[in-house]
DNA sequence: ACCATATTTCTAGAGGTCTCGAATTAATGG
DNA sequence: CCATTAATTCGAGACCTCTAGAAATATGGT
């Protein structure tokens, strides 16, 4: 994950809408939930929805695989963990004492 | 953590220089930095990183101590971790197999 | 072919963010 | 005091985001 990839991710998740899609969806775990059921759940008007998911795609927060008519929203697991290492990346190692004393 | 303090959090992380301010101060550990040794550091404009740096200790990113003229910037690393926990929370509870598995 | 369902694209107004020079405030040293 | 250093506040232009209704697209069922 560089820098620029890490900001990307953090922007998106940093909207109420779309962090709430995201956990919804991280909830959800690996078989993820289609857009009607997002909308179903979390009552966010589907043009909205539309675009806050195209975002989070877009930076690969999810990714979406469309069967037929119905669009499935699934989380990255993998980019979420590697955010998470970015953030927490050589913790405190400024620190006289040991290192990751967060 | 609450969704709103989160988003909030996230949105501040998500802009080039905050995040590169932050990990910079998350690498300096609890000691911290002041703001000019941060402004030496990545070569952001006073007034600018000042904007900035206003913007994380709102949302509690971080926290400013002042000693005298100097201000040390601190990590909030306490929320971090809230914040990282709040991400992940009941993470793939609707999966079929073992939760967690990210 | 026709209709219902699922989702996306278009559009546009309202409001927010980013940036940084200039001015300002505050504290220390001589 | 006066100059210097450290940092913040002010101001304004450029740009981006959010929102949601309306229109469009795509698929499946009958």
């Amino acid at each position: 994950m560089d820098h620029e990839q890490a900001a990307d991710s953090l922007t998106e998740l940093g909207n109420t809408h779309r962090l709430a899609v995201f956990r919804f969806l991280v909830r959800a775990g690996h078989e993820g939930a289609s857009v009607g059921e997002i909308q179903k759940e979390l009552g966010i008007p589907a043009s909205t929805l539309s675009h806050h998911l195209a975002r989070m795609t877009k930076v690969r927060l999810i990714r979406q695989e469309k069967h037929s008519r119905t669009t499935i929203c699934i989380p990255e697991f993998q980019n979420l963990e590697r955010l998470i290492d970015f953030l927490m990346e050589e913790c405190c190692a400024g620190d006289a004492e040991g290192k990751d004393a967060a």
